[in-house]
DNA sequence: ATTAAAATAGGGTTTTTACCCTATATAATA
DNA sequence: TATTATATAGGGTAAAAACCCTATTTTAAT
């Protein structure tokens, strides 16, 4: 008899919860034995019966999927996650594969591609579609020190401030006030936010800090 | 023996159709006879043979739930449909609900509650979660001729089409180029985007934008 | 058929943003 | 210790946005 797959599951939705459970416990060697509605709970409810396979959602309430996985990894650094997204965002990516996730899987993948995934990984490979890792070299592109972390936009404590009042609709004099400095210094502000983030002006700001969490919805 | 109730799901995501279709099949007198991943793709899957409740998401590409539901009850008025949404955003129940929905379930409800839902929308009643209806309620207040689609902000073809060249970083007159109008035209777009939305600036306006869903992350 | 909303476009003004530059003090990092 | 990033602030300018107004044509909706 074939060894059986135990899988656990995080996913904030209940319905989709459910319905990859019943799915995947159709698969004779495929297990389900537990299951968490956020990175959190997952944490909580792991112990010394560790799973195969974590199939887990990149945002969620109390504790996102990158926070999750990478404070799984320190106290269990066996695991096995494979990231389910429903984004094309890449950002996440990087952020999910940075946090050690070995597979990913989007959601609007079909469930065949699911299964390999999940086995691919439980027998120690990597699973990642193509245009991901494209993407990744091409990111990552001739300079090998670049690493993916160095990619990621560092944004000071101040900018993170005057990202957060300009979201809120606030003009570079109203920001001024709330955070008693000159107005011409929430224009520097303003221009290393732009440069940083490489967006052409407040609107495409906006948007690209959302699409990065950058600031929250 | 009892009737079966014939159930088609529309949702983007293949993987939790796929869960969906495992899940509500276990039930007895459940059939899935049908799915689609978008709004067109259902519509275009209608024929005389119709589902007695069409589960249906809210965006998805191509098509959205709204517009699917309103067109296909021109059609076919008995259909009952209900609606699958995973935000907590209450603009979303206006439109759906407007839009003929006879239930709503959120994707992180129990799956006993999706089942609830399928039997009272099929029975003639409806089903909506008391959170919404409190909201509903709360929206109309005591003026009765203040109807809910009187509360939804209703943005024009044109203008839905400049606030996305907007979000996307286009300056006035880049956006007049691309719709060959003039940059003044843009302008009064612009003015009446923040008139309807009632928002200050354009930093404001796409975070408002964003968080009522009015363009895609 | 009449009204209302949408889409178009212009003139003109003020405010805001974006970007050029220099400059200093402080904090963090190599 | 030397270097880099951060936070501060100013002068100056050009572009863009925001808002005032009028006005025409087309397209829904009542």
């Amino acid at each position: 008899m074939e060894k059986v797959i135990t899988i656990f599951i995080v996913d904030d939705h209940t319905i989709f919860r459910d319905g990859l459970k019943t799915l995947l416990s159709q698969i004779n060697d495929f297990k389900i034995v537990g299951e968490a509605k956020n990175g959190l709970e997952f944490l909580n409810s792991l112990n010394e019966d560790l799973p195969d396979i974590i199939l887990i959602d990149i945002s969620m309430p109390e504790m996102d999927g990158p926070e999750a996985v990478t404070k799984a990894l320190i106290k269990y650094p066996g695991l096995k996650f494979i990231t389910l997204s429903s984004y094309s965002d890449h950002m996440y990516y990087y952020n999910m594969i940075k946090s050690g996730a070995r597979g990913f899987v989007q959601k609007n993948a079909d469930s065949k591609e699911l299964e390999d995934a999940i086995r691919k990984v439980h027998a120690g490979e990597n699973y990642f579609p193509q245009d991901i890792l494209r993407n990744l070299i091409f990111k990552l592109g001739n300079n090998p020190n670049d690493s993916i972390s160095d990619n990621a936009i560092k944004l000071s404590k101040r900018e993170i401030e005057v990202l957060h009042l300009i979201c809120q609709g606030n003009t570079n004099s109203e920001i001024a006030e709330k955070l008693f400095i000159s107005p011409k210094t929430v224009d520097n502000h303003r221009t290393s936010l732009l440069s940083k983030t490489n967006t052409r002006n407040t609107a495409h700001l906006v948007m690209f800090a959302i699409q990065n969490k950058l600031i929250e919805i």
